[in-house]
This record gives structure tokens, sequence and C-alpha cells, in this order.
DNA sequence: TTAGGTGCAAATTCTTTGCACCCTG
DNA sequence: CAGGGTGCAAAGAATTTGCACCTAA
């Protein structure tokens, strides 16, 4: 996972910032913000909310929602996925590029010091400002590789119908 | 817009690959691919629907949602966004970069010799295959900008609930 | 003709909101 | 103690599906 003292910190600057922002620390709150902190996987709202109900039986899906995007609005949390709905938080602060597999939504962290300087041309300047760039690779993750080898041993896989999961 | 040959082009590609496919080439179909494949917007379902709807006046937004779905199984577009849900579609299937309105959304391409020959860390094997990598550039583009200058003319901004929506 | 495609309406799924009670500061 | 925060349930969006009729091939 990810480096404990990392998940620390993460969590005293939430703490700093929900004191300096005067919004109040929760229970529910350190959980939620401890559940995207600890995950390498981008987890979205329904995601979080499934693992921080083991440890706060009682906590609701819309606090959960709620929480995410008060994370959002402090700067705490970044979003990986085009805008709201079907978005996935990220507490990665750091520049950094995604890969996600385009079967299943697998997402992963990968950093390269080479795409964080990367040259953006001149012409992107018309559409607007520029706050960050980043690279997104797409591919298909181990896991659905090595599913879809087991389901077809050998034979061609069927044209129609499956490919429809996607950035 | 997009230079009218060009739309020629993808529009004779779909009927070419429709044929291939042993799909039948509809009015609505037609009228669908040609607003993705004339539009610089990204547009998603919703919006391709009220455009097309002008023209076509009986179609539903159901039909767009399977032949959006249909043309990406197809091969003819991809997707702009990280998976099912709130996701956009686009007809240029030459590679290209993308850049992102924080604020409302709006997407433009845009192309680059140096970012499509993107040297991507070795390590990112070790999640999986590598299909395709891209850039995403976020920012505020001139007319959020001109619309938020407007709105204050000089003052802070309200720091809480504005960010919002998001890549 | 005739299978695939469409429109409609209902069903799902995902996300947000209204409200009364609770807890942090 | 006071006001923000929470849980619940209901409201809204966004997307998909079942079905009977229609149409491209």
């Amino acid at each position: 996972m990810i480096d404990h003292s990392e998940i620390q910190g993460r969590l005293e600057k939430f703490q700093a910032a929900a004191k300096a922002a005067g919004v109040k620390l929760t229970h529910q709150r350190l959980e939620i913000f401890r559940e995207v902190a600890a995950s390498q996987e981008h987890p979205d709202a329904e995601a979080v909310f499934r693992t921080v109900k083991t440890r706060l039986p009682t906590v609701s899906l819309d606090t959960v929602y709620r929480t995410l995007w008060l994370l959002h609005d402090l700067g705490l949390v970044a979003t990986l996925g085009p805008r709201r709905g079907s978005v996935r938080f990220d507490a990665n602060l750091d520049p950094h590029h995604h890969y996600v597999c385009v079967r299943c939504g697998l997402a992963r962290d990968f950093t390269s010091a080479e795409l964080d300087a990367l040259d953006i041309p001149a012409a992107v300047n018309s559409f607007g400002s520029i706050v960050a760039a980043h690279v997104e690779v797409r591919g298909v993750c181990r896991d659905c590789a090595a599913r879809s080898a087991a389901a077809e041993p050998a034979a061609a896989s069927p044209p129609e119908q499956e490919a429809r999961r996607e950035t």
C-alpha cells in the first residue's frame, strides 16, 4: 500500500486545513479521508463507503459524497475523471500520472520526472489558461488480461459487445 | 468547425464499417454519427440528442445512447472520460490530446508530434498492457475566465463552494 | 419478408437534497 | 450551548431495458 508516514502526513495536513477552514473534524470525515489517503485504488464514492462502513457501520452514503466534495473543495483531494458523475478521488497531490484499465477501470498512479515537464504546444493557450497537465495511459491490466485468457483459452473472442467499458 | 472533407471521409468510413459489421444504416445512425463527427465539442449523449432532434424530431434519447455505444464498439468513436457514466464521445481517431476546462467541461483536441511520442516509464508495464497514452491538460477556458471577471469585477472570490466541477 | 432497429415508458443506478436529531468546538 | 454535520428517506439525474411496431436490406 502507501507508506504509513505518508498517510500520517496527509492526515495532519487535513486536520490543519479543517481547522483553517473552520470545518469540524468528525469521525466520519477522518475515516473517509483516511480511506482515500491510504488507497491506491482511486476509489469512487461507493467504494469509499463500502470500506468505511466496516469501521463506522452507521455512516451513510450521502455523508461520503458530501465529505469527498468537501475534501475536494479544501484542495485535499484531486479527482480522476472528467466531471461530476462517476468521479474517482485521489489524495495524492504531488505531480503524477495515471494508468487506467479500459476493462475494469482499475487506476494506478505513476511518476516520471520527464512527463512532469511536458512541453504543451503554445496553441493550447488559445483555449484558456493551463492549470495542470498529466498523462493518462490506457491499457488492459494484468487481472483483466488473465481473466480473458481464462475465459477464451484460444478461440477468437466475440467481436461484438465486449469492449464497452472505457476511459 | 471541422473540415468538410474530413467529415465526409468519416461518414464514408462509417458506412463501410457498418456494412462490414452487418449492421443497418438508418437515418438515426447517420445523423448521430454525423453530429459526433462534425463536432469539436466532444458532446455527451444528451448534447448529441439535443442537436440531432432538430433534424430528426422523433429520435429518442435511448437510440442516441445505443448508437453511440454501437459506434464505440465498431471502433468509430473514442470516449473522453473515465468510464461509462458522463462519458463524452470523440470521432477523431488520430493521435491527439485534450484540453478540458475544469469549470464548464469544455473540451478541445490539440495535436503535438512531441506529445504523441511520449516515453512511458517501464514501471507502467507492471500494471498491464499499454493501449494508448495521451495528455490531458486542465485549465479555465476563455469564456469561463471572462465570466468570472464579469461576476467579480475585482473582489476576492468566495473561497468556499466554487471549484466543484472537475476532471 | 424479416431480422435488426426504433420509440416509448418503465426500471435501474447514481447522486443530491430536506429535515430533525446529534456532536464538535 | 450553538451551529455545523449526520443519517434517513425521498427527490432528481443519468442511463439502460422490455416490448411491440417499423424499416433497411
